[in-house]
DNA sequence: CTGATGACGGTGC
DNA sequence: GGCACCGCCATCA
């Protein structure tokens, strides 16, 4: 091959990794994955999602924005495609076309599926509804 | 190296 | 709940 293949930095494979960690019919935030990712804001997040490949396995569709909404993508609108996916997976989405995430969002105990020793969740435990 | 860009988030009103 | 602003930071031209 002549063309060189767009080889992911080692950052958006870090990426990659921990989001096919979520679970079918969950879904997380960019800031939850780049919390558990550490070292990365939620936009490199997005770019590297934006970077994947057609036919990739990882289960971009999971990753919503902290407004439990389906991010805008560069073309103008939110992906269709995406909200489809999630709803094959059993994800509901309000009249409003939002996600609940109190529902569907990882927890701060699945969070440290990624990463036991890393404290990205320094502050203490509130009581979260649900 | 410099500047622009982007599938975002938190805060304030 | 919605909107405007600003901050963040790897990537890319």
């Amino acid at each position: 091959m002549t063309v060189d293949s767009p080889e992911p930095t080692p950052l958006h494979a870090r990426i990659y990794e921990v989001v096919r960690m979520i679970p079918e019919g969950r879904v997380a935030t960019y800031g939850q994955i780049a919390a558990m990712v550490g070292r990365c804001g939620p936009r490199q997040v997005g770019t590297a999602l934006s970077r994947l490949r057609k036919g990739s396995d990882v289960p971009w569709q999971r990753i919503v924005n902290a407004a439990g909404r389906i991010s805008d993508r560069k073309d103008g609108g939110p992906s269709s495609e995406q909200r489809t996916r999630l709803q094959a997976e059993g994800v509901v989405f309000t009249k409003a076309g939002r996600i609940d995430l109190k529902q569907y969002a990882l927890s701060r105990e699945e969070m440290l599926w990624a990463d036991p020793s890393s404290r990205f969740l320094g502050d203490e435990l509130d009581d979260e509804e649900h």
